[in-house]
RNA sequence: GGUCGGGUGGCAGAGCGGUUGAAUGCACCGGUCUUGAAAACCGGCGUACACGAAAGUGUAUCGGGGGUUCGAAUCCCUCCCCGACCGCCA
Protein backbone atom coordinates (compact mmCIF):
# COMPACT_ATOMS: atom_id res chain seq x y z
CA UNK A 1 0.00 0.00 0.00
CA UNK A 2 1.19 3.54 -0.61
CA UNK A 3 1.14 6.19 1.84
CA UNK A 4 -2.31 7.79 1.89
CA UNK A 5 -0.90 11.33 2.30
CA UNK A 6 1.43 11.12 -0.66
CA UNK A 7 -1.49 9.94 -2.49
CA UNK A 8 -3.61 12.84 -1.49
CA UNK A 9 -0.99 15.29 -2.32
CA UNK A 10 0.38 13.44 -5.59
CA UNK A 11 -2.73 11.66 -6.85
CA UNK A 12 -1.47 12.85 -10.25
CA UNK A 13 1.48 11.06 -10.29
CA UNK A 14 -0.18 8.30 -8.47
CA UNK A 15 -2.53 8.09 -11.74
CA UNK A 16 0.14 8.16 -14.02
CA UNK A 17 1.63 5.44 -12.37
CA UNK A 18 -1.47 3.30 -12.41
CA UNK A 19 -1.64 4.01 -16.41
CA UNK A 20 2.16 2.79 -16.37
CA UNK A 21 1.74 -0.33 -14.87
CA UNK A 22 -1.55 -1.33 -17.22
CA UNK A 23 -4.09 -0.77 -13.62
CA UNK A 24 -7.02 0.84 -13.97
CA UNK A 25 -7.77 2.86 -11.07
CA UNK A 26 -9.85 5.62 -10.03
CA UNK A 27 -7.40 8.10 -7.94
CA UNK A 28 -9.69 11.00 -7.91
CA UNK A 29 -12.67 9.19 -6.51
CA UNK A 30 -9.85 7.66 -3.72
CA UNK A 31 -8.93 11.39 -2.96
CA UNK A 32 -12.78 12.73 -2.78
CA UNK A 33 -13.61 9.53 -0.73
CA UNK A 34 -10.46 9.83 1.62
CA UNK A 35 -10.98 13.65 2.25
CA UNK A 36 -14.90 13.01 3.14
CA UNK A 37 -13.63 10.49 5.40
CA UNK A 38 -11.42 12.49 7.06
CA UNK A 39 -13.72 15.29 8.06
CA UNK A 40 -16.50 12.72 9.17
CA UNK A 41 -13.66 11.01 11.14
CA UNK A 42 -13.37 14.35 12.79
CA UNK A 43 -16.45 15.00 13.12
CA UNK A 44 -17.14 11.36 14.58
CA UNK A 45 -14.04 12.31 17.49
CA UNK A 46 -15.71 15.31 18.36
CA UNK A 47 -18.93 13.37 19.22
CA UNK A 48 -16.46 10.99 21.60
CA UNK A 49 -15.01 13.17 22.86
CA UNK A 50 -18.24 15.22 24.04
CA UNK A 51 -19.86 11.78 24.68
CA UNK A 52 -16.64 11.58 27.28
CA UNK A 53 -17.05 14.50 28.68
CA UNK A 54 -20.49 13.99 29.86
CA UNK A 55 -19.73 9.92 30.99
CA UNK A 56 -16.98 11.17 33.32
CA UNK A 57 -19.33 13.37 34.79
CA UNK A 58 -21.98 10.97 35.49
CA UNK A 59 -19.13 8.89 38.21
CA UNK A 60 -19.50 12.74 40.21
CA UNK A 61 -22.90 13.66 39.86
CA UNK A 62 -25.13 14.79 42.92
CA UNK A 63 -28.30 13.06 42.27
CA UNK A 64 -30.12 10.72 40.92
CA UNK A 65 -32.02 13.38 38.82
CA UNK A 66 -28.77 14.70 37.41
CA UNK A 67 -27.78 11.19 36.68
CA UNK A 68 -30.53 10.06 34.37
CA UNK A 69 -30.45 13.68 32.61
CA UNK A 70 -26.53 12.89 31.94
CA UNK A 71 -26.72 9.70 31.15
CA UNK A 72 -29.96 10.59 28.45
CA UNK A 73 -27.56 13.06 26.88
CA UNK A 74 -24.83 10.32 26.77
CA UNK A 75 -27.23 8.19 24.75
CA UNK A 76 -27.84 11.00 22.18
CA UNK A 77 -24.53 11.39 21.55
CA UNK A 78 -23.28 7.81 21.28
CA UNK A 79 -26.05 7.48 18.80
CA UNK A 80 -25.00 10.51 16.87
CA UNK A 81 -21.70 8.99 16.67
CA UNK A 82 -23.05 5.82 15.62
CA UNK A 83 -24.88 7.20 12.83
CA UNK A 84 -21.86 8.94 11.54
CA UNK A 85 -19.53 5.91 12.14
CA UNK A 86 -22.19 4.08 10.16
CA UNK A 87 -21.47 6.90 7.21
CA UNK A 88 -17.87 6.41 7.57
CA UNK A 89 -17.50 2.89 7.56
CA UNK A 90 -19.50 2.96 4.20
CA UNK A 91 -17.34 5.38 2.53
CA UNK A 92 -14.22 3.98 3.95
CA UNK A 93 -15.25 0.61 2.77
CA UNK A 94 -15.53 2.32 -0.46
CA UNK A 95 -11.95 4.19 -0.36
CA UNK A 96 -10.23 1.01 0.69
CA UNK A 97 -10.74 -0.64 -2.30
CA UNK A 98 -9.30 1.64 -4.16
CA UNK A 99 -6.63 1.96 -1.77
CA UNK A 100 -5.64 -1.59 -1.41
CA UNK A 101 -5.82 -1.71 -5.22
CA UNK A 102 -2.91 0.81 -5.94
CA UNK A 103 0.18 -0.62 -7.62
CA UNK A 104 3.45 0.58 -5.53
CA UNK A 105 5.28 3.19 -7.50
CA UNK A 106 7.85 2.64 -9.97
CA UNK A 107 11.59 3.29 -10.05
CA UNK A 108 12.98 5.96 -12.63
CA UNK A 109 14.69 3.00 -14.22
CA UNK A 110 12.60 0.68 -14.56
CA UNK A 111 11.33 0.50 -18.36
CA UNK A 112 7.90 1.80 -18.95
CA UNK A 113 5.71 -0.29 -21.07
CA UNK A 114 4.25 -3.92 -20.93
CA UNK A 115 5.85 -7.81 -21.10
CA UNK A 116 8.08 -6.43 -24.13
CA UNK A 117 9.51 -3.58 -23.25
CA UNK A 118 11.57 -4.95 -20.51
CA UNK A 119 14.88 -3.94 -20.86
CA UNK A 120 18.03 -6.92 -20.96
CA UNK A 121 20.60 -5.82 -18.68
CA UNK A 122 23.08 -8.44 -19.35
CA UNK A 123 23.87 -12.31 -19.47
CA UNK A 124 25.30 -14.84 -17.63
CA UNK A 125 29.34 -15.77 -18.01
CA UNK A 126 28.07 -18.75 -19.89
CA UNK A 127 27.21 -18.13 -23.56
CA UNK A 128 24.34 -19.96 -25.37
CA UNK A 129 26.43 -22.05 -27.60
CA UNK A 130 24.10 -24.25 -30.05
CA UNK A 131 24.56 -28.17 -29.32
CA UNK A 132 25.32 -30.18 -32.89
CA UNK A 133 23.69 -32.98 -31.92
CA UNK A 134 19.73 -33.82 -31.67
CA UNK A 135 18.61 -32.08 -28.54
CA UNK A 136 16.00 -33.27 -25.85
CA UNK A 137 13.65 -31.33 -23.80
CA UNK A 138 13.62 -31.98 -19.84
CA UNK A 139 10.93 -34.11 -20.00
CA UNK A 140 11.94 -36.41 -22.63
CA UNK A 141 15.31 -36.69 -20.88
CA UNK A 142 13.77 -37.63 -17.82
CA UNK A 143 11.59 -40.44 -19.15
CA UNK A 144 15.19 -41.74 -20.89
CA UNK A 145 16.84 -41.68 -17.61
CA UNK A 146 13.72 -42.09 -15.34
CA UNK A 147 14.27 -39.41 -13.46
CA UNK A 148 10.65 -37.57 -13.56
CA UNK A 149 7.29 -39.63 -13.28
CA UNK A 150 4.71 -37.16 -14.61
CA UNK A 151 2.32 -40.01 -15.45
CA UNK A 152 2.08 -41.39 -12.37
CA UNK A 153 1.72 -38.14 -10.15
CA UNK A 154 -1.43 -37.48 -12.52
CA UNK A 155 -2.82 -40.37 -11.22
CA UNK A 156 -2.63 -39.35 -8.05
CA UNK A 157 -2.48 -35.79 -7.83
CA UNK A 158 -3.75 -34.73 -11.78
CA UNK A 159 -1.90 -33.06 -14.40
CA UNK A 160 0.77 -30.64 -12.83
CA UNK A 161 2.67 -33.07 -10.25
CA UNK A 162 5.12 -35.49 -10.20
CA UNK A 163 7.90 -37.54 -8.66
CA UNK A 164 11.30 -36.70 -8.81
CA UNK A 165 12.98 -40.04 -9.00
CA UNK A 166 16.85 -41.31 -9.00
CA UNK A 167 19.32 -38.63 -9.96
CA UNK A 168 16.32 -35.58 -9.68
CA UNK A 169 15.28 -36.46 -6.37
CA UNK A 170 18.80 -35.80 -5.48
CA UNK A 171 19.79 -33.11 -7.32
CA UNK A 172 16.80 -31.31 -5.94
CA UNK A 173 18.20 -31.82 -2.70
CA UNK A 174 21.98 -30.88 -3.93
CA UNK A 175 20.59 -27.53 -5.31
CA UNK A 176 19.09 -26.63 -1.59
CA UNK A 177 22.20 -27.28 -0.06
CA UNK A 178 23.99 -25.47 -2.61
CA UNK A 179 21.93 -22.51 -2.69
CA UNK A 180 21.29 -22.22 1.39
CA UNK A 181 25.37 -23.22 1.69
CA UNK A 182 26.18 -19.94 -0.32
CA UNK A 183 23.21 -17.47 1.22
CA UNK A 184 24.71 -18.62 4.93
CA UNK A 185 28.14 -17.56 3.71
CA UNK A 186 26.57 -14.36 2.78
CA UNK A 187 24.77 -14.27 6.26
CA UNK A 188 21.35 -15.04 5.51
CA UNK A 189 19.55 -16.94 8.34
CA UNK A 190 18.97 -20.36 7.39
CA UNK A 191 15.11 -21.03 7.32
CA UNK A 192 12.73 -23.73 6.96
CA UNK A 193 9.32 -22.10 6.85
CA UNK A 194 5.38 -23.22 7.37
CA UNK A 195 4.03 -24.24 4.04
CA UNK A 196 0.36 -23.20 5.20
CA UNK A 197 -0.52 -19.46 6.17
CA UNK A 198 -3.45 -17.74 7.42
CA UNK A 199 -5.54 -15.40 5.18
CA UNK A 200 -4.79 -12.34 7.12
CA UNK A 201 -0.68 -13.53 5.99
CA UNK A 202 -1.41 -14.23 2.44
CA UNK A 203 -2.94 -10.91 1.98
CA UNK A 204 -0.74 -8.83 3.56
CA UNK A 205 2.35 -9.79 1.54
CA UNK A 206 -0.27 -9.32 -1.33
CA UNK A 207 -1.65 -12.84 -2.84
CA UNK A 208 -5.70 -12.81 -2.50
CA UNK A 209 -6.35 -16.27 -1.10
CA UNK A 210 -9.76 -16.72 -2.74
CA UNK A 211 -12.00 -16.02 -6.26
CA UNK A 212 -11.79 -17.52 -9.35
CA UNK A 213 -8.23 -16.11 -10.52
CA UNK A 214 -6.51 -17.32 -7.35
CA UNK A 215 -2.63 -18.37 -7.20
CA UNK A 216 -3.59 -20.41 -3.80
CA UNK A 217 -4.70 -23.10 -2.43
CA UNK A 218 -6.64 -23.17 0.56
CA UNK A 219 -7.68 -26.20 3.41
CA UNK A 220 -11.08 -26.06 3.37
CA UNK A 221 -13.13 -25.87 6.77
CA UNK A 222 -9.54 -23.89 8.06
CA UNK A 223 -8.52 -20.62 7.55
CA UNK A 224 -5.25 -22.07 6.51
CA UNK A 225 -3.50 -21.55 3.00
CA UNK A 226 -0.75 -23.64 1.27
CA UNK A 227 2.14 -20.89 0.66
CA UNK A 228 3.11 -19.89 -3.30
CA UNK A 229 6.21 -18.60 -1.81
CA UNK A 230 8.01 -18.67 1.37
CA UNK A 231 8.17 -14.93 0.81
CA UNK A 232 4.48 -15.16 2.16
CA UNK A 233 5.92 -16.60 5.40
CA UNK A 234 9.00 -14.73 6.05
CA UNK A 235 7.85 -11.45 5.40
CA UNK A 236 4.10 -12.80 7.71
CA UNK A 237 6.98 -13.53 9.93
CA UNK A 238 7.39 -9.89 11.43
CA UNK A 239 3.68 -8.68 11.29
CA UNK A 240 2.50 -6.22 13.57
CA UNK A 241 6.51 -6.24 14.80
CA UNK A 242 8.39 -3.05 15.12
CA UNK A 243 12.03 -3.74 14.38
CA UNK A 244 15.44 -1.77 16.38
CA UNK A 245 17.12 0.19 13.34
CA UNK A 246 20.16 -1.68 14.41
CA UNK A 247 18.93 -4.34 13.79
CA UNK A 248 18.70 -4.22 10.16
CA UNK A 249 19.11 -4.87 7.56
CA UNK A 250 18.07 -9.22 8.11
CA UNK A 251 18.63 -11.23 5.65
CA UNK A 252 16.53 -14.35 5.55
CA UNK A 253 17.04 -17.34 3.62
CA UNK A 254 13.60 -19.56 3.38
CA UNK A 255 13.19 -23.32 2.18
CA UNK A 256 9.91 -24.12 1.24
CA UNK A 257 7.70 -26.07 -0.84
CA UNK A 258 5.36 -23.54 -3.31
CA UNK A 259 2.08 -24.54 -4.58
CA UNK A 260 -0.01 -22.75 -7.03
CA UNK A 261 -3.30 -23.48 -8.39
CA UNK A 262 -2.08 -21.56 -11.82
CA UNK A 263 -5.28 -20.70 -12.49
CA UNK A 264 -5.95 -18.51 -15.87
CA UNK A 265 -2.46 -20.02 -17.16
CA UNK A 266 -3.97 -22.78 -18.76
CA UNK A 267 -2.94 -22.84 -22.69
CA UNK A 268 0.80 -21.30 -21.58
CA UNK A 269 3.69 -23.22 -22.63
CA UNK A 270 3.33 -25.74 -19.47
CA UNK A 271 5.28 -28.88 -20.29
CA UNK A 272 6.61 -30.62 -18.40
CA UNK A 273 8.36 -29.10 -15.24
CA UNK A 274 7.51 -25.71 -16.18
CA UNK A 275 4.75 -24.58 -14.96
CA UNK A 276 3.82 -27.02 -12.39
CA UNK A 277 1.22 -26.83 -8.60
CA UNK A 278 4.22 -27.60 -6.67
CA UNK A 279 8.19 -27.08 -5.85
CA UNK A 280 10.46 -26.88 -3.72
CA UNK A 281 12.06 -23.06 -3.68
CA UNK A 282 14.97 -21.74 -1.73
CA UNK A 283 14.00 -17.84 -1.31
CA UNK A 284 15.76 -15.21 0.14
CA UNK A 285 13.92 -12.04 2.02
CA UNK A 286 15.33 -8.82 3.62
CA UNK A 287 14.17 -6.66 5.56
CA UNK A 288 15.97 -2.79 5.39
CA UNK A 289 16.56 0.30 6.24
CA UNK A 290 14.85 2.37 3.42
CA UNK A 291 18.27 4.05 2.35
CA UNK A 292 19.42 0.13 2.01
CA UNK A 293 16.69 -1.26 -0.04
CA UNK A 294 18.22 -0.29 -3.30
CA UNK A 295 21.67 -1.63 -2.92
CA UNK A 296 19.50 -4.78 -1.20
CA UNK A 297 17.47 -5.19 -4.46
CA UNK A 298 21.23 -5.00 -6.49
CA UNK A 299 22.78 -7.81 -4.19
CA UNK A 300 20.32 -10.08 -4.76
CA UNK A 301 20.21 -9.74 -8.21
CA UNK A 302 23.78 -10.66 -8.17
CA UNK A 303 23.47 -13.27 -6.03
CA UNK A 304 20.67 -14.93 -8.10
CA UNK A 305 23.88 -14.77 -10.84
CA UNK A 306 26.51 -15.98 -8.95
CA UNK A 307 24.27 -19.03 -7.69
CA UNK A 308 23.42 -19.65 -12.01
CA UNK A 309 26.77 -18.95 -12.94
CA UNK A 310 28.13 -21.14 -10.46
CA UNK A 311 26.16 -24.30 -12.05
CA UNK A 312 27.31 -23.42 -15.70
CA UNK A 313 24.02 -21.78 -17.02
CA UNK A 314 23.79 -19.12 -19.64
CA UNK A 315 20.87 -16.89 -18.74
CA UNK A 316 20.07 -12.99 -18.93
CA UNK A 317 19.03 -10.43 -16.26
CA UNK A 318 16.02 -8.72 -17.50
CA UNK A 319 14.70 -5.16 -15.87
CA UNK A 320 10.98 -5.47 -15.56
CA UNK A 321 8.94 -3.35 -17.56
CA UNK A 322 6.45 -1.29 -15.52
CA UNK A 323 3.25 -3.05 -16.80
CA UNK A 324 4.70 -6.45 -15.71
CA UNK A 325 5.46 -6.30 -12.28
CA UNK A 326 2.49 -6.64 -10.93
CA UNK A 327 1.11 -4.97 -7.29
CA UNK A 328 4.03 -4.43 -5.11
CA UNK A 329 7.03 -4.23 -6.55
CA UNK A 330 8.43 -1.37 -7.26
CA UNK A 331 11.43 -2.66 -9.17
CA UNK A 332 11.95 -6.08 -10.63
CA UNK A 333 14.95 -8.26 -11.83
CA UNK A 334 14.32 -11.58 -13.77
CA UNK A 335 16.88 -13.97 -14.54
CA UNK A 336 15.91 -16.09 -17.34
CA UNK A 337 18.54 -19.41 -17.89
CA UNK A 338 19.00 -20.61 -21.50
CA UNK A 339 16.12 -23.60 -22.11
CA UNK A 340 17.80 -25.65 -25.18
CA UNK A 341 14.80 -28.13 -25.46
CA UNK A 342 12.12 -25.33 -25.22
CA UNK A 343 10.51 -24.24 -28.16
CA UNK A 344 11.61 -24.71 -31.70
CA UNK A 345 15.49 -24.42 -30.63
CA UNK A 346 15.29 -23.88 -27.43
CA UNK A 347 14.35 -20.37 -25.81
CA UNK A 348 14.80 -18.22 -22.40
CA UNK A 349 12.74 -19.18 -19.37
CA UNK A 350 12.32 -17.38 -16.35
CA UNK A 351 13.94 -19.46 -13.19
CA UNK A 352 14.20 -16.37 -10.66
CA UNK A 353 12.94 -13.09 -9.79
CA UNK A 354 13.72 -10.49 -7.19
CA UNK A 355 11.67 -7.36 -6.37
CA UNK A 356 12.51 -4.28 -4.35
CA UNK A 357 8.96 -4.21 -2.38
CA UNK A 358 9.87 -0.46 -0.56
CA UNK A 359 7.42 -0.25 1.95
CA UNK A 360 4.55 -1.35 0.16
CA UNK A 361 3.90 -4.43 1.76
CA UNK A 362 5.20 -3.37 4.93
CA UNK A 363 2.38 -0.66 5.17
CA UNK A 364 0.27 -3.90 4.69
CA UNK A 365 1.54 -5.74 7.28
CA UNK A 366 2.52 -3.01 9.58
CA UNK A 367 6.23 -4.08 9.64
CA UNK A 368 8.18 -1.19 11.46
CA UNK A 369 11.43 0.30 12.46
CA UNK A 370 12.40 2.48 15.46
CA UNK A 371 15.04 4.33 15.70
CA UNK A 372 16.44 4.22 19.46
CA UNK A 373 16.35 8.40 20.69
CA UNK A 374 13.89 9.20 18.03
CA UNK A 375 10.65 9.79 18.37
CA UNK A 376 7.81 8.12 15.66
CA UNK A 377 8.12 4.68 13.97
CA UNK A 378 8.63 4.03 10.13
CA UNK A 379 7.69 1.60 8.14
CA UNK A 380 10.69 -1.06 6.56
CA UNK A 381 11.20 -1.86 2.90
CA UNK A 382 11.57 -5.59 2.05
CA UNK A 383 12.64 -7.27 -0.69
CA UNK A 384 12.42 -10.99 -2.21
CA UNK A 385 14.23 -12.88 -4.45
CA UNK A 386 14.86 -16.25 -5.58
CA UNK A 387 17.56 -18.40 -5.06
CA UNK A 388 16.76 -21.27 -6.76
CA UNK A 389 13.41 -22.58 -7.71
CA UNK A 390 14.14 -26.73 -7.69
CA UNK A 391 11.91 -27.27 -10.96
CA UNK A 392 13.09 -24.65 -13.07
CA UNK A 393 16.33 -25.09 -12.61
CA UNK A 394 16.13 -28.50 -13.00
CA UNK A 395 15.06 -27.99 -16.50
CA UNK A 396 17.81 -25.47 -17.18
CA UNK A 397 20.50 -27.93 -15.86
CA UNK A 398 18.94 -31.33 -17.76
CA UNK A 399 18.51 -29.72 -21.07
CA UNK A 400 21.89 -27.77 -21.06
CA UNK A 401 24.07 -30.43 -19.22
CA UNK A 402 23.24 -33.09 -21.76
CA UNK A 403 25.87 -34.70 -24.18
CA UNK A 404 26.02 -36.17 -27.04
CA UNK A 405 26.05 -39.75 -26.07
CA UNK A 406 22.94 -38.72 -24.29
CA UNK A 407 24.51 -38.25 -20.59
CA UNK A 408 23.66 -35.68 -18.35
CA UNK A 409 26.79 -33.85 -17.07
CA UNK A 410 26.11 -32.89 -13.43
CA UNK A 411 27.38 -29.28 -13.02
CA UNK A 412 30.79 -29.80 -10.93
CA UNK A 413 29.39 -27.50 -7.74
CA UNK A 414 26.35 -30.22 -6.87
CA UNK A 415 28.33 -33.60 -7.39
CA UNK A 416 29.45 -33.92 -3.43
CA UNK A 417 25.92 -33.82 -2.84
CA UNK A 418 24.68 -35.98 -5.96
CA UNK A 419 27.33 -38.25 -5.49
CA UNK A 420 27.89 -38.59 -9.08
CA UNK A 421 29.56 -36.50 -12.24
CA UNK A 422 27.37 -37.94 -14.69
CA UNK A 423 23.86 -39.22 -15.46
CA UNK A 424 23.54 -42.24 -17.79
CA UNK A 425 26.30 -43.02 -20.34
CA UNK A 426 29.11 -45.15 -20.81
CA UNK A 427 29.64 -47.77 -17.52
CA UNK A 428 27.28 -45.19 -14.84
CA UNK A 429 24.61 -46.34 -17.02
CA UNK A 430 22.26 -48.26 -14.86
CA UNK A 431 19.78 -51.02 -16.43
C1' G B 1 -9.03 -33.37 20.85
C1' G B 2 -10.53 -32.70 26.40
C1' U B 3 -10.23 -30.02 31.13
C1' C B 4 -8.23 -26.11 33.91
C1' G B 5 -5.09 -21.51 34.15
C1' G B 6 -3.27 -17.27 31.54
C1' G B 7 -2.57 -13.11 27.63
C1' U B 8 -1.89 -5.50 30.73
C1' G B 9 3.44 -0.39 28.64
C1' G B 10 10.86 -2.47 26.74
C1' C B 11 10.60 -6.28 30.88
C1' A B 12 8.38 -7.73 35.61
C1' G B 13 3.74 -7.00 37.77
C1' A B 14 -0.99 -4.38 40.14
C1' G B 15 -5.81 -3.19 38.73
C1' C B 16 -11.24 -6.60 37.94
C1' G B 17 -17.42 -1.06 35.90
C1' G B 18 -16.28 5.60 36.53
C1' U B 19 -11.33 11.22 37.26
C1' U B 20 -6.71 4.50 34.86
C1' G B 21 -2.91 5.69 29.30
C1' A B 22 -3.13 2.52 33.26
C1' A B 23 -0.09 1.72 40.51
C1' U B 24 4.74 -0.20 41.76
C1' G B 25 9.64 -2.09 40.56
C1' C B 26 13.45 -2.67 36.86
C1' A B 27 15.40 -0.84 32.40
C1' C B 28 16.05 3.68 29.60
C1' C B 29 16.84 9.27 28.85
C1' G B 30 17.86 14.27 31.15
C1' G B 31 19.47 16.88 35.62
C1' U B 32 21.62 17.60 40.79
C1' C B 33 25.72 15.68 43.53
C1' U B 34 31.04 13.68 42.40
C1' U B 35 37.92 14.69 40.15
C1' G B 36 35.33 10.59 37.36
C1' A B 37 32.04 6.56 38.15
C1' A B 38 28.56 4.28 41.39
C1' A B 39 24.87 5.29 44.99
C1' A B 40 21.19 8.80 46.35
C1' C B 41 17.74 12.46 44.94
C1' C B 42 14.68 15.31 41.17
C1' G B 43 12.33 15.13 36.39
C1' G B 44 11.03 12.55 31.91
C1' C B 45 9.81 8.04 29.55
C1' G B 46 4.37 3.84 24.47
C1' U B 47 2.15 3.91 19.60
C1' A B 48 -1.09 5.48 15.58
C1' C B 49 -4.16 9.12 13.57
C1' A B 50 -6.41 14.17 13.32
C1' C B 51 -6.10 19.58 14.15
C1' G B 52 -1.93 23.11 15.04
C1' A B 53 3.80 27.03 12.72
C1' A B 54 4.83 25.30 17.54
C1' A B 55 3.65 24.54 22.48
C1' G B 56 -0.22 21.59 22.66
C1' U B 57 -5.22 19.54 22.26
C1' G B 58 -8.33 15.57 20.82
C1' U B 59 -9.51 10.39 19.34
C1' A B 60 -8.15 5.38 19.48
C1' U B 61 -5.25 1.58 21.86
C1' C B 62 -4.61 -3.32 28.17
C1' G B 63 -4.05 -10.68 22.40
C1' G B 64 -8.00 -10.03 17.72
C1' G B 65 -13.23 -9.28 16.59
C1' G B 66 -18.25 -8.52 18.39
C1' G B 67 -21.80 -7.34 22.45
C1' U B 68 -23.90 -5.11 27.26
C1' U B 69 -23.52 0.06 29.42
C1' C B 70 -24.05 7.03 29.67
C1' G B 71 -19.11 4.78 30.65
C1' A B 72 -15.20 -1.56 29.91
C1' A B 73 -8.33 -3.37 30.96
C1' U B 74 -12.44 -4.68 34.22
C1' C B 75 -18.95 -8.04 32.58
C1' C B 76 -20.77 -11.40 28.24
C1' C B 77 -19.89 -14.04 23.35
C1' U B 78 -16.32 -15.64 19.81
C1' C B 79 -11.60 -16.46 17.65
C1' C B 80 -6.22 -16.67 18.20
C1' C B 81 -2.03 -17.60 21.16
C1' C B 82 0.78 -19.32 25.64
C1' G B 83 1.20 -22.68 30.14
C1' A B 84 -0.31 -27.21 32.98
C1' C B 85 -2.58 -31.99 33.14
C1' C B 86 -5.16 -35.98 30.35
C1' G B 87 -5.96 -38.50 25.60
C1' C B 88 -3.99 -39.46 20.61
C1' C B 89 0.13 -39.63 17.22
C1' A B 90 4.96 -39.34 12.98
Amino acid sequence: MLDKRFILENAELVQQNCAARGMKADVARFVKLETECRSLQQEIEELSRQANVVSKSIGQAKDDAEREARKEEGRKLRELKEAKQADHERIDAEAGAIYRSLPNMTHAESPRGGEDASRELRKGAMQVTPMRFPVLDHVQLGEQHDLIDFAGAARIAGHGFYFLRNEAALLEMALQQYAVELLVKEGFTPTITPDLARGEILAGVGYIPRGPETQIYTVENFDLNLVATSEITLGGLYAGITIDAEDLPIKLCGISHCFRTEAGAAGRASRGLYRVHQFTKVEMFAFTLPEQSEDMHNYFCELECEIFDGLGIPYRVLDIASGDLGGPAYRKFDLEAWMPGRGDSGEYGEVTSTSNCTDYQARRLDIRYKVKGEKGTNFVHTLNGTAVAISRALIAILENCQQPDGSILIPEVLRKWVGKDRIGGGEDEEE
